[in-house]
DNA sequence: CCTACCGATCGGTAGG
DNA sequence: CCTACCGATCGGTAGG
């Protein structure tokens, strides 16, 4: 058997530098206003290039949220997972999350604030797919915060889905005000916070 | 001296409707994402009408972002700075806020963040009035923290910076969550959120 | 405020 | 993966 003159890996590694620049331009241009065109440039290619690997947009979308989701994981998920459980989880969450900002994982900060609030009112599997995302980092959180709880690092009486929110509202501030402004002492500040509210250090 | 067929009156009118349009098109498709023929459409006009009242697209984006801006004065602002000094005035404008999502002022959520994550990494002078306008509020709701340290309803030690950090981002999770969810239940949350970090009822 | 138009770019397809 | 093309829409202008 001869080999294929592009391979299946070939096949992969293109796939992996058009999803690469796609998340990137997706958090500078949206989802939305992310377009094949510009994509296939920056990813040195037409646009036939990418239709090849994605047979519409949506599905370009969807494949994006993915591998936004991957990196999230791997950059944010995993050092809060090998952290001390409770309070140490929460902690190492937060202070992943700013070295993501921080180091710019993404041009456009964090990845699914930007698509939460463009596509919130876009129903579809777009918006569906970044829904349970978001909704999976907040069941996360929560767990922290109850083992934080059963462990006696946080009161007795607090709610577990009321430290999530306040957890996420910190992130989000620290993504929101990084993004506008470009300080770094917005992360610091982000750090001190999240500090002071679990009553840490 | 005969009156002109069409007034000022007339003209004022006319783009106090393209803008209100406008306003409620941006929180969905977003400043950029705005099309001057759809607004057009929305306004009952040829897009040469709109093009009579604003020169060009960046002249829109800016008189959009003074409109929401307007609006959210008028809605979130004011009732806060007719509340009681201190505390009262935090939890005053967080309990504004989440009515101003929960009646959909704006099919979109809140102007301004969507706003602040688009116009973020897109250097001129539409993200300089968004940025502007997020410091006045954060410098705003900062004072208030200051005044509720003065009248000991917060701790001595509390740093008004860091908890108008924290309140923002209560205020951002609130609308992200409800944006993404479209679940009233959120906008309780936050209530109950804000009350228990200040310390009230 | 209108109609009529401009070049550029959009998502997507045909055919290889 | 390519070139070459499609109809639709983009921001913007001319001339009234």
């Amino acid at each position: 058997m001869t080999e294929d003159r592009r391979s299946r890996v070939d096949g992969a590694r293109t796939r992996a530098v058009i999803l690469r620049e796609s998340v990137a331009m997706a958090t500078i241009d949206g989802l939305e206003g992310l377009s094949i065109g510009n994509l296939a440039k920056a990813a040195g290619m037409s646009k036939s290039g990418v239709y090849a690997h994605f047979g519409s947009k949506q599905d370009l979308q969807l494949a994006t949220v993915e591998e936004a989701g991957r990196i999230f994981r791997e950059e944010v998920v995993a050092p809060a997972l090998v952290a001390p459980a409770g309070v140490g989880q929460l902690v190492a969450l937060c202070d992943a999350f700013c070295e993501h900002l921080r180091r710019r994982a993404f041009p456009g900060g964090c990845f699914f604030a930007g698509a939460a609030l463009e596509m919130g009112t876009r129903p579809g599997p777009v918006k569906d797919r970044v829904a349970a995302f978001q909704g999976a980092l907040m069941e996360l959180i929560r767990q922290f915060a109850d083992t934080a709880i059963a462990q006696h690092e946080l009161a007795a009486d607090e709610k577990p889905e009321l430290v999530a929110f306040e957890v996420n509202g910190i992130i989000l501030a620290a993504d929101t005000t990084y993004v506008l402004h470009d300080d770094p002492g917005v992360l610091e500040v982000a750090r001190h916070v999240i500090r002071r509210r679990l009553g840490v250090s």
